[in-house]
DNA sequence: AGGGGTACCTGCGGGC
DNA sequence: TGCCCGCAGGTACCCC
């Protein structure tokens, strides 16, 4: 579900609106959500009172820091939600699966349709040694992400097609399935293109369309396009779905030059692109 | 090392 | 109506 502007979104709103707030209470109904060394009880006794420190983002992990030198990663997949308000609000939400009780009443809850979301519990010290860390390609929207820091990520994937490697962590990340789409079709670039094929100036539009792509949609708030799908904190849609150019577009005609968007199934998933002026 | 296949889950819409 | 299939914004792990 959410990429990094939708992860991006609600790390900013949990800053504004849990950030200094103690837990309380802990409620969970899926014990598989607990990855990593800490289980679910061992998690539910060592997070009371624990006070959140502030919220970061690396690529679609969201971080929550604690007091005690301790972090919770969060990973929300493909359809995971968080929700912050007071009980009322929360119980609304079918796929609760998680809850946080906070000290000023409020909850923050985790929804989870498919129950492919994670949680993980850590020193911080040690968040950065985790293989969903570990690993991860430059943030986009960066200062210090230039077109020379792209060119060195994408020269370590020679032999993948442009889309599939857009979409490896390991070399950007945050970029999924939606915005990988959108971004390749904003720079008239074929997604099936092999990255050793890319000339230079393929490599500058693709660079120059992560940046305004991303930038847009974290502008726009991310993307929603099924109602069931993402919302943010409050339950709000995100306003970048209706500007989507390609993506779910299957048969309808191209903005740029009418003609009709394929959609071919790639690495098992879904590309859209134009074959008029993807080329 | 890195690619392919599959597993983890639930729900929805379309075709028969 | 009901059943089966394909599809959904993402990894993670196993096997070769």
């Amino acid at each position: 579900m959410p990429e990094l502007p939708e992860v991006e979104t609600i790390v900013r709103q949990l800053n504004k609106e849990i950030r200094g707030l103690k837990v309380k209470k802990v409620w969970f109904d899926w014990p598989k959500l607990f990855k990593g060394k800490t289980g679910p009880q061992k998690f539910k006794k060592i997070i009371k009172n624990k006070k959140i420190l502030g919220i970061r983002r690396e690529g679609k992990n969201i971080l929550i820091d604690l007091n005690d030198g301790l972090t919770c990663l969060m990973h929300l997949k493909l359809t995971g939600r968080i929700l912050v308000g007071d009980s009322e609000f929360v119980q609304k939400d079918s796929y609760v699966h998680f809850k946080l009780e906070l000290s000023n009443k409020k909850i923050l809850a985790l929804s989870d349709l498919r129950k492919f979301a994670k949680i993980i519990l850590e020193k911080t010290e040690e968040v950065k040694t985790l293989k969903e860390i570990k690993e991860l390609g430059p943030n986009p929207l960066a200062s210090n992400f230039t077109l020379e820091i792209f060119n060195e990520f994408l020269d370590r994937k020679k032999n993948g097609k442009i889309k599939e490697v857009l979409m490896n962590q390991n070399i950007i990340s945050g970029i999924g399935n939606i915005y990988a789409n959108e971004i390749l079709w904003e720079a008239k670039v074929n997604p099936f293109k092999d990255v050793k094929a890319l000339t230079f100036k393929e490599r500058g539009e693709i660079y120059k369309a992560i940046k305004k792509i991303l930038l847009k949609a974290v502008e726009y708030n991310g993307s929603t396009i099924a109602d069931e799908m993402y919302k943010d904190t409050k339950g709000k849609p995100g306003k970048y779905g209706k500007m989507l150019r390609v993506y779910q577009r299957e048969k309808e005609k191209c903005f740029r030059c009418n003609a009709e968007i394929k959609r071919i199934v790639q690495k098992g998933r879904s590309t859209f692109y134009c074959p008029q002026c993807q080329k």
